[in-house]
DNA sequence: ACTTTTGTTAACCATTTGGTTAAACTAATT
DNA sequence: AATTAGTTTAACCAAATGGTTAACAAAAGT
């Protein structure tokens, strides 16, 4: 019997903890906070997440399950392995400048409590390189590319797009350059890791 | 007038402190904790450091001493560009390894509070990447290396390096591999990385 | 109409947490 | 031995914090 005054409280405080969690980290949010951007009392954060451990636990759910199938894409669709690398940076990249706290955040977390992933693993959509690494190995035996480890240019796809958003502050500091400059060389990037990796392992 | 017993209590406290905190971070460390590990009264820490805050920046600015000397490696010693690439990355990677948890703490650090490290930069040995820019500009010119920017190649070089010790759980999920086999990816990261880059560089 | 269920709040509670105080202890100085 | 100054601790404190309770409001069911 929901009172349509607000019929969405619930999701309010779902974008809410969303907004106060990927800024602060768990251990940084406040309960108080989160209830304020929600614009409610915080005993109704308690009403439908039982507790600041529920309540977290859906906002990484729900930021990783926007991650994970950007992930599938690359590992388990029918292109070529050139196209796969082509669209994957270029889409993640993209992806990930529109929401620039989830890598962050979840990594973060992902440490912070290792064991966590475990849950994930089970869950469906969950990525897995089997597809992937079948091809990047037929592709080396065909000698279309370079011998190298499915495993390692996985890792490096990955680290190309993903950890420029991680370090940002960081790459800004070192290489004085400020927010506008540092947004032209991201958007350089959509192309440029491509380029960069089959470059490198073209025969 | 010290008393002899244990002259280095403060080191016993930095040292302790430098283990919570990059564990568990600035929002997540607890002052007990620190003075559990380091064998201390929780008003100890107090005397010696007179809050959390400042204790954590002596954390914060200890172990950005050590990575940032590592970066100036690669940007600022005369050797050619190709000897600095397989340097840096064999060098960093190894060095990482022996400190896992220091890239993730530098980094969280920094993005849950930009602006400290602009306190940094006024530092000398803050990392400056004039001299790198200059010869891969040069390189490029000379028609060495294919055409790239300085600053994505200095991304590209950091990403490949520092990434997989930050997103390792992560990567271990996903691979399906435990520590045993991620140990043998990242020692061959210390040669694949530099061959990785070369390969896709060279004219 | 009235009873039940759901949504919402203000006030409250127990615990945790960073920080303080005052006293005790230690060792060199006089 | 008495003084002095630095070091260490137990006990304490106020504020913050996650969570609960009891009362109230609004729908929905009957």
């Amino acid at each position: 019997m929901k009172t349509p005054k607000d019929q969405n409280t619930e999701q309010n405080i779902l974008q809410a903890a969303k907004s106060v969690f990927q800024r602060k980290g768990m251990d940084g949010a406040r309960m108080q906070e989160i209830a304020d951007e929600a614009g409610i009392n915080k005993a109704l954060l308690h009403y439908y997440y039982r507790s600041k451990q529920l309540l977290f636990e859906a906002v990484f759910k729900s930021a990783f399950s926007l991650l994970a199938p950007q992930l599938n894409k690359i590992l388990n669709d029918e292109s070529s392995l050139e196209d796969k690398i082509k669209n994957f940076t270029s889409n993640y990249i993209s992806f990930i400048s529109k929401h620039p706290y989830l890598p962050n955040f979840v990594i973060q977390e992902i440490n912070r409590n290792p064991e966590f992933i475990l849950n994930m693993k089970g869950n469906i959509g969950f990525p897995n390189l089997e597809t992937f690494k079948k091809q990047v190995d037929d592709e080396v035996n065909k000698k279309h590319i370079k011998p190298i480890k499915a495993e390692q240019l996985f890792i490096n796809i990955l680290s190309l797009s993903v950890f420029p958003f991680i370090g940002a502050p960081l790459l800004k500091a070192i290489g004085n350059i400020d927010d506008a400059q540092f947004k032209v060389l991201v958007e350089e990037r959509k192309t440029h890791v491509a380029q960069f990796i089959i470059n490198s392992i073209k025969a």
